[in-house]
DNA sequence: GCCGTTTTCGGCCCGACTGTTTTCAGTCG
């Protein structure tokens, strides 16, 4: 039998079912429920496929009868009967026409039945010889807006996602511009960017202000700003010098906070939000709570005053991805914050591809309010002439010893990042490990391994009993290369079953645990480390990024081993609580 | 297509903007 098929595989085919629905004219509700499955299966930390073949998956919210059977039938024969009619009936280049800003599945399908138009160079002729224009609702300032965006290269790829840290950068520099502006009262960044997402395609900005005109103006002369839209009352749009859409939204002081919840997002959190507050006979948008009973809008200028409307408790914006936030049930977790770390477990030196000593290592972590830090340099087998001997790793222990000593009011621990080789065996004898105060083992070879051979590889690492964690465990970098073929799942059991800890490593482009393994992990028992995987001084401050992932999986400080002061974490390494 | 203090049918979030059109459908976030 051939390998089950992943979750983002199943969504991706409940999502092109989506499509081709949509071109079919079906009723939006049930295009809508094909994209809340499709979701729902991205979003599982567990394979949805064994769930199919077990009868069970109807009891993941938005998965019925039918589209258990669709699902089945793509396990089973490789695709959906209903997919193969749609797509007999509607060519691929349909669908990419779809994509175009302007276009959508209505406009898209007349240009295809009234014009037969199928491709993105069809649609780019028909345009050019304006013969787009003799449709009705469409004219010439339709066929520019066509050619505009293929010019851009729109349809052909989706647009660049950037990694938060640079959205936030960019997003920061247009607060501060903002706040210089008289007129503004209160301007924050709204959001995916707000809410510390992986990576961000535009950024939402939103202000309070009794001039929006002037704000428009501040925004326009930006130095930031490459170019922007007229705007009017209630903002503009404009682009950064770096490529990012900005979306500028401006309100009267006294509405706030309904407008820095409805641009908060995420879609998924207010189109719930907003169901749940209907059946109590109220509408919330930007504007406000219209209340049907007496006909009034509430207006607020917190935001804990919208949802203490809607009598929810205060969702701290890293949550607000419906995914249990709006339950009967819910109390808001303590989230955990960047002070809260005590303790930086994996980061390197010179004696591996870091860029400071020791000591400049030790001192910063200190300066940055750590109680203790592993140095934890990479092993023999690393390559790119960084690989650390044995005998070199005996004596840079030795160096980390006496540095330790040496300086007061920060524990160092002699340690090693070791690779995980093919057959899941580390690259140093086990008397050498024995000798370190702290091993991390993390995968950096090999990584098309298939997915049973890959989970192995790892679950035996996690078995070795001088292995205290396991270092960036899916290795996937954030809009470059997805993560190895390894069941997460099953490498969360085989961590909580063996004591090892598993990492969030806090570097911006892995952030690895992600949000939605490391909720799984923590719920499994496993212990979750906060790690800056540092190479170097400053990106000791990378977990930031770390922490904003460990909030978006709803974790309070005590989730995270690092939070404790030395004397607790201590005895919980695998090393010492084992023996 | 899903779902149920509206339970097995009849609902299913909200508003701004755009271009083309004399009142709005489609698209977008």
């Amino acid at each position: 039998m051939p390998a089950d098929l992943s979750n983002s595989e199943l969504a991706a085919a409940l999502d092109e079912l989506g499509d081709l629905n949509e071109l079919d004219g079906a009723i939006v509700h049930r295009v809508v429920a094909y994209r809340t499955a499709a979701k729902t299966i991205r979003e599982s930390p567990r394979p949805v496929a064994p769930l199919v073949r077990a009868g069970t998956v109807t009891e993941l919210p938005g998965i019925g009868r039918t589209l258990e059977e669709k699902l089945t039938a793509l396990l089973d024969t490789g695709t959906i009967p209903a997919a193969e009619k749609l797509r007999a009936k509607f060519p691929p280049g349909v669908v990419t026409m779809t994509r175009l800003p302007g276009l959508g599945p209505k406009r898209a399908r007349r240009l295809y039945d009234e014009l037969g138009i199928d491709s993105l160079e069809g649609l780019r002729e028909a345009a050019q010889a304006e013969r787009i224009r003799d449709l009705s609702g469409f004219g010439p300032k339709a066929e520019a807006s066509i050619l505009e965006a293929l010019d851009a290269g729109a349809g052909a790829a989706p647009r660049a996602r950037v990694v938060l840290p640079t959205a936030l950068e960019t997003g920061e520099q247009i607060l501060r511009g903002l706040l210089d502006e008289p007129a503004v009262e209160r301007v924050e960044l709204a959001g995916s960017a707000r809410r510390g997402v992986d990576d961000v395609k535009d950024l939402d900005v939103v202000v309070a202000s009794r001039d929006p005109a002037s704000v428009v103006a501040a925004f326009a002369a930006l130095e930031v700003i490459a170019s922007s839209d007229r705007g009017g009352e209630s903002g503009s749009r404009g682009r950064t010098q770096n490529g990012l859409d900005v979306d500028l939204r401006i309100v009267p002081p006294d509405r706030f906070g309904n407008l820095l919840q409805h641009f908060s997002g995420s879609k998924a959190h207010n189109v719930h939000l907003r169901e749940m507050a209907v059946r109590r006979g109220l509408h919330v948008s930007e504007h406000g709570i219209l209340d049907d009973a007496t006909g009034e809008t509430h207006r607020f200028a917190t935001e804990e005053e919208v949802y203490g409307h809607l009598g929810l408790p205060y969702v701290e914006p890293e949550l607000r991805e419906d995914r249990g936030e709006l339950d009967p049930g819910f109390e808001p977790p303590d989230l955990v914050s960047v002070a809260d770390l005590r303790g930086d477990l994996h980061c390197h030196t010179v004696a591996s591809d870091g860029k400071n000593t020791i000591e400049e290592m030790a001192v910063a972590a200190r300066e940055r309010g750590l109680e203790y830090l592993a140095i934890t340099d990479h092993s023999a087998s690393h390559g790119f002439g960084n690989d650390v001997s044995a005998d070199a790793l005996r004596r840079h222990a030795e160096t980390v010893r006496e540095v330790g000593a040496r300086l007061d009011g920060i524990t160092l621990l002699a340690g090693s990042e070791v690779n995980v080789m093919p057959d899941g065996g580390l690259d140093y004898d086990d008397d050498l490990l024995a000798e370190l105060d702290w091993v991390i083992a993390s995968v950096h070879t090999a990584f098309r391994m298939d997915g049973a051979q890959m989970t192995g590889r790892i679950v035996r690492a996690l078995e070795h009993p001088l292995v205290d964690a396991l270092g960036h465990p899916t290795g996937r970098l954030i809009g470059r290369r997805a993560g190895y073929a390894v069941d997460v799942g099953a490498v969360i059991d085989a961590a909580a079953r063996t004591g090892t800890m598993l990492e969030i490593n806090s570097a911006p482009d892995r952030r690895d645990l992600d949000d939605i393994h490391a909720r799984e992990a923590v719920a499994a028992g496993v212990r979750i480390l906060v790690d800056s995987d540092a190479h170097r001084t400053a990106t000791l401050a990378n977990t930031r990024w770390g922490i904003l992932t460990a909030r978006r999986a709803w974790l309070p400080a005590a989730a995270i081993a690092n939070t404790l002061p030395w004397a607790q974490f201590a005895p919980l390494r695998k090393r010492v609580s084992a023996s």
